[in-house]
DNA sequence: TTTATATGGTGGCATGTGCCACTATATTCA
DNA sequence: TGAATATAGTGGCACATGCCACCATATAAA
């Protein structure tokens, strides 16, 4: 029998720590980070991006951000090249190991939403989506 | 204009990472850390607890909790006694200093919800507030 | 009762994250 | 143009968290 999660404070934590366990352990096979699979996921997604677009659009710290990248460029997933019209920026792009483990890492960000609400309606789950990003949005607006 | 958090699970990572962000520095005039502050308001909620049950209602690793506890002890917050019944387990206590600040804590993790929902109605807060208390629970019931 | 297993706690290590100071490059303004 | 300010990136430090190995105590099984 679970204990009640009983603040949604305490609620937000339990689910972010729990779905970054999964993707841990889902992504371990293919020698990747959470961290790490988020990047690669952002960076296929886009084709392409400099750092700073990284950074600003998971709202993590700069200097997260180039440690993931220097990783991921050490192990072969991202290449990273100077900007043309910036010279303090830096293209990232996938490699062909980045868009071979993408569409994987891809089902296992879904994997885990649907875990967190398998037993939700599925318009409870469509609320609760529209919920989060309402909220992320609203969180990040306020940092402006 | 924030950039758009477009999956639910950077969705969540926002709002865990700006809410800890938030109770920090909310916290910091008491000289405690967001984990700090959670563990002090469950030990106050329930007016003292075994170690092992502070573990369980927060489902973070036994060792993290160790480490939180111990802190908390030397800085005065909270008080350790061996459990008469269990001679493996502490009881923990909280001290007049938890109490002096517990409202604040409690306060400030209120007001961390309200910002991340303050444009929704109240309607949606409270959905919300259902959807990830059932979400929480879901996530952890998968671990049994 | 003795032995095997389960449970609560601790310490060590690795990773993720935030903050700060600093460097290099861009941009703005006087 | 030249000086002040802003921005992208890096490195160091601190803290939070998870995992693992280990110890001490309880509980179950023989």
């Amino acid at each position: 029998m679970p204990y009640m999660a009983d603040s949604p404070f305490k609620s937000i934590s339990i689910l972010y720590r729990k779905s970054h366990i999964w993707l841990n352990s889902g992504c371990a096979q293919y020698h990747l980070s959470a961290a790490q699979a988020v990047v690669i996921l952002i960076v296929c997604d886009f084709g392409g991006l400099t750092q700073d677009e990284i950074t600003k659009r998971l709202s993590l710290d700069k200097s997260v951000i180039a440690k993931t990248v220097t990783k991921l460029e050490e192990t072969g997933f991202l290449i990273r090249t100077t900007n043309a019209k910036d010279k303090r920026t830096y293209d990232i792009r996938p490699t062909e190991k980045a868009w071979a483990v993408y569409p994987a890492v891809k089902e296992q960000v879904d994997e885990s939403f649907r875990r967190m609400t398998h037993q939700m309606t599925d318009a409870e789950r469509e609320e609760f989506k529209r919920l989060l990003l309402l909220a992320a949005d609203a969180s990040l607006a306020l940092d402006e």
